[in-house]
DNA sequence: TTAGGTTTCG
C-alpha cells in the first residue's frame, strides 16, 4: 500500500507510524545520505497539478512545510512523487494535511533558492521504496482503499513578534486599519490589512486575488481575522505579509460578547473551541488596547471639510463621464446643509424614480472617482454599503448664493478610501434597516417646507402622488 | 504583477 491514510489521535501520530521509522529534520537534510529507514512530517501548503513525465511517468508536486520549525529561514523543501504514488497522492491530499513521507531521495539544487524553500528536493516513488502516509480529515476517502478516519489538522498560529522572513504562516491578528477590496493596477483585487496582537506587533498585510470573495470580509476597525498560509517578507526593515499559495482567512466580529461566527468564502474551515477562546480573548485584548473610534458618521452630522465613513442604502445610481461615477444614498437622516445634486442624464439614471423623488431631501450625492467607478458601477441598487473616508465639500455655484456640501470620493486608496458591500446579516445594517423602516416620510415633506434653502423641487405637489409613494417605498423596504 | 496605510483634480 503505497500511500496510506493513517487516523490520528490528537498529538499521538509517531505511534501508528511504522516502529523502525526515524523522524528527520528538514535543516539536516543532506544529500547522498540514506534516508530509506527516516521520515519527514510536514503540511501540504503547496499542490501542482498532476502531469505526466515525457515516458508517460505520472508527476505530483506539493510543497511542505516543517510544523515544528515555522520560525526557521528555511521551513518548506518540494516534493516530488513519481509514478503511482503521484496518482494516488494527487486525488487525496488537500491543502492543511498532514503529510509524512519515508524512504526519500534528497537531491540537491543547483542554484539557491530565493523563496524560502529547503535548496534540496525529495523525490519519492514506489520503485525507490518510499513510502508516504497522510493524516487527512474525515469525509476524504476518494482515492482510499483503507480506513481514512481522521481528526483535522492542527494548526500552529504564530504571534507577530515571532514572524521570520521568507516563512508561510498561521496567525491570528486585530484588524488596526484596513482598506477594503479594490481592483489593483494588476490582475487582481487587492485588500491592505494592518494587524496588531497582544505582542503589539503590527504588520501589515497585501492580499491579493482574482475572486473578490476570497479576501477577508473586514467591515471596521477591531475586527479579527485568521489567516491560514500568509507568507511573510521583510520590507523596508519590517515584517510584512502576502499572499501565497492557499491562503485562506476568516474574519469574525470583534465586539465583546457578540456571536463567534466567522465570515469566510472557504466551503471547508477547521474552527474548535480552542479558536473559539482565541477569538474572545483577543476581544477582550482589543477592547482596552485598540482604537476603535473611527470616523463613522450620520449623514445629520456631517460637516464642510471632513472625512468620514457612511453606512447607507443605496437608492439611484448613474454614469456621469469616463473618470465618474454617481451614488445616491440615504441614512435616514437630513443632512443639515443644502446638499449638491449632481445633472445627469434621466436615461442613465438606475433606481426607482418614485422612491428617489420620495426620499429627495434625504438621498445625498456621492460623486466617487477613478479606480472606484468600476467597483461602483456593479453596486445593486437596494444593497447596504460602507462607504470609507467621504470627503465633504463647501462650494458656491455662481448663480447660487447658498454653499451647498458635495460628498467625493477621491480616487486612490489613501486611508482605506473605498466602498465596500455589507451583508443584510451585518448588525449594523439589521439597525439601519430598522431605522430606515421607521423614518417618517411625512416629517421629510414637512421639512422640506420648513427649510427655507434647500430649493430642490421638481414638482411640489406631492399629495397627489402621495399613495403611490406610500405603497412604493414599503415594497422597496421590504426588499 | 498588483501594494508596500497616512486623505482632496473633480
Amino acid at each position: 500500500m503505497p500511500v496510506q491514510l493513517l487516523k490520528i489521535i490528537k498529538e499521538q501520530s509517531e505511534t501508528l507510524l511504522p516502529s523502525h521509522l526515524q523522524k528527520e529534520n528538514l535543516q539536516d537534510l543532506q544529500e547522498g545520505c540514506d534516508y530509506t529507514n527516516r521520515y519527514i512530517q510536514g503540511i501540504i501548503t503547496l499542490s501542482y497539478p498532476l502531469t505526466k513525465l515525457r515516458d508517460g511517468t505520472d508527476f505530483f508536486k506539493i510543497v511542505l512545510q516543517d510544523s515544528d520549525n515555522l520560525c526557521s529561514q528555511i521551513n518548506s523543501i518540494n516534493v516530488l512523487i513519481y509514478g503511482k504514488m503521484a496518482e494516488d497522492c494527487a486525488k487525496i491530499i488537500r491543502h492543511g494535511e498532514t503529510f509524512i513521507v519515508a524512504g526519500f531521495k534528497v537531491v540537491k539544487l543547483p542554484t539557491a533558492r530565493e523563496d524560502g524553500r529547503h535548496d534540496c528536493h525529495l523525490e519519492v516513488s514506489e520503485e525507490t521504496g518510499s513510502a508516504i502516509y497522510i493524516y487527512t480529515k474525515s469525509g476524504t476517502t476518494a482515492a482510499s482503499e483503507t480506513a481514512s478516519l481522521s481528526v483535522a489538522p492542527k494548526y500552529v498560529y504564530t504571534p507577530l513578534h515571532h514572524l521570520k522572513d521568507g516563512t508561510i504562516v498561521n496567525l491570528y491578528g486585530v484588524v488596526k486599519f484596513f482598506k477594503p477590496p479594490h481592483i489593483s493596477k494588476g490582475t487582481d483585487y487587492c485588500s491592505v490589512v494592518t494587524l496588531v496582537d497582544p505582542s503589539n506587533v503590527k504588520l501589515t498585510c497585501n492580499l491579493f486575488s482574482g475572486n473578490l470573495d476570497s479576501l477577508p470580509k473586514i467591515y471596521k476597525v477591531g475586527d479579527i481575522v485568521r489567516f491560514h498560509r500568509i507568507k511573510i517578507r521583510e520590507y523596508n526593515g519590517q515584517m510584512q505579509g502576502i499572499t501565497s499559495g492557499g491562503f485562506a482567512s476568516l474574519t469574525f466580529d470583534g465586539t465583546v460578547g457578540a456571536p463567534v461566527v466567522p465570515r469566510t468564502s472557504s466551503r471547508e474551515y477547521t474552527f474548535m473551541d480552542e479558536e473559539q477562546k482565541t477569538v474572545e480573548e483577543l476581544r477582550i485584548w482589543a477592547a482596552s488596547n485598540i482604537s476603535i473610534s473611527g470616523p463613522a458618521a450620520k449623514l445629520s452630522g456631517v460637516q464642510p471639510m471632513l472625512f468620514f465613513d457612511l453606512t447607507c442604502q443605496l437608492i439611484g445610481k448613474a454614469k456621469v463621464d469616463g473618470s465618474s461615477f454617481l451614488l445616491k444614498v440615504w441614512d435616514g437622516t437630513k443632512c443639515p446643509y443644502p446638499t449638491w445634486k449632481v445633472p445627469v442624464e434621466a436615461k442613465d439614471l438606475e433606481g426607482e424614480k418614485v422612491l428617489l423623488h420620495q426620499l429627495r431631501n434625504l438621498v445625498v450625492d456621492i460623486l466617487v472617482y477613478d479606480n472606484h467607478v468600476q467597483l461602483a458601477e456593479s453596486l445593486k441598487v437596494g444593497s447596504f454599503l460602507r462607504i470609507y473616508s467621504i470627503h465633504t465639500k463647501q462650494a458656491s455655484a455662481d448663480n447660487e448664493d447658498v454653499s451647498r456640501i458635495e460628498f467625493h470620493l477621491h480616487g486612490g486608496t489613501c486611508y482605506g478610501r473605498g466602498i465596500g458591500v455589507l451583508p443584510e446579516s451585518n448588525p449594523d445594517v439589521k439597525e439601519l434597516k430598522a431605522f430606515l423602516e421607521s423614518v417618517d416620510l411625512t416629517d421629510s415633506q414637512n421639512m422640506e417646507s420648513m427649510c427655507s434653502m434647500d430649493v430642490d423641487s421638481t414638482f411640489d405637489n406631492v399629495t397627489e402622488y402621495g399613495w403611490c409613494f406610500f405603497i412604493s417605498l414599503c415594497i422597496v423596504l421590504q426588499y
